[in-house]
DNA sequence: TAAACACATGAACAGTCCCTCACATGGACA
DNA sequence: TGTCCATGTGAGGGACTGTTCATGTGTTTA
C-alpha cells in the first residue's frame, strides 16, 4: 500500500453541478444516521435477517424495516426470501467500501479535532 | 492502482457501537447536503473566500457562513484571514479522499440503479 | 383452514435541518 | 477616528427525519 497520507491531491476531479450535489447527498444520507451505520455495519460481517439485525443492534423491528427500505430504495441492501425470513445483505463491493473508507476518514478527522476551539 | 473492482472483503473490519455510530454519522452529515458538497468541492479545487464561494454556488452570503460554521466546528475546513477576507480551505487530505471516494462509490451505486423497481 | 410467525406499511409526533432576514462584529483604509 | 467592507451570529419558519403504535401482507406449521 503506497498510499501517501494527508496530501491534497492536485487534478481538479468532478466539478460538481447543482442537480449531481442533490443526488450524492441524498446517497450519502444514508450513512448519516446512527441506526443505518448500525444496520450496514451488521450486514459487512455477513447477512441478516430483519429480526436478527433489529435484536443484535438493539431497535424496535418496525424502525429496522423502515430503514430498509430507505436502503433498498436507494441500491445500499437487497433482500431475498429464505423461508418465511428475508434476509438482507449489502448490495456490492462499492457499498462495503464506502462504509470503511467513510469510518477511516471520520476515525482520522476525530482524531484531529483533540485541540481546537 | 491495484484496487479489485465491487468485491466485499473478507474481514470484519470494525464492529460499531453506539456511541461510534452517532460520531461517525455527525461527521458524515456533514456531506449530506447539497449545499455542503457544492461547497467542498469548490473548497477541493482551491482556496475560497466565503464570498467567492457565495458567488460560485449561487447561494446567499449567510448561508455560507452558517454551513461554514459547521464544517468548522467539524473539523473538515479551516479559514484564514487574508486583507479583509476570510480564505477558507480543506483541513487536509483526509477530507478531499472522503470527498474523492463519497463521489466516487455514489455514482456506481447511482448506474446500478438503473432499471430496479 | 386457522393460528403463529416474520416482515412491511401507514399515520402521527417530537426533534432537527437549512434557509432567510435583520443585525452584530471586526479589520482595513481614508 | 469613523466609515466601509467582509464575515459572523441569532431568531424564526417551513420542510424533512426517525421513531413508535397499530395494522396489513405473506409464509409456514399444527
Amino acid at each position: 500500500m503506497p498510499a501517501a497520507d494527508a496530501e491534497i491531491g492536485e487534478e481538479e476531479g468532478v466539478a460538481l453541478d447543482a442537480a449531481t450535489a442533490t443526488a450524492v447527498a441524498t446517497t450519502l444520507q444514508a450513512l448519516a444516521a446512527p441506526s443505518r451505520l448500525l444496520i450496514l455495519a451488521a450486514l459487512r460481517n455477513r447477512p441478516h435477517p430483519v429480526s436478527e439485525l433489529a435484536a443484535e443492534i438493539g431497535m424496535a423491528q418496525s424502525a429496522v424495516s423502515h430503514q430498509l427500505r430507505l436502503l433498498r430504495t436507494l441500491g445500499l441492501v437487497s433482500g431475498h426470501r429464505e423461508g418465511r425470513r428475508i434476509v438482507y445483505r449489502l448490495y456490492d463491493g462499492h457499498v462495503a467500501q464506502l462504509l470503511d473508507e467513510a469510518l477511516h476518514h471520520t476515525e482520522h478527522l476525530r482524531l484531529g479535532l483533540r485541540g481546537m476551539p
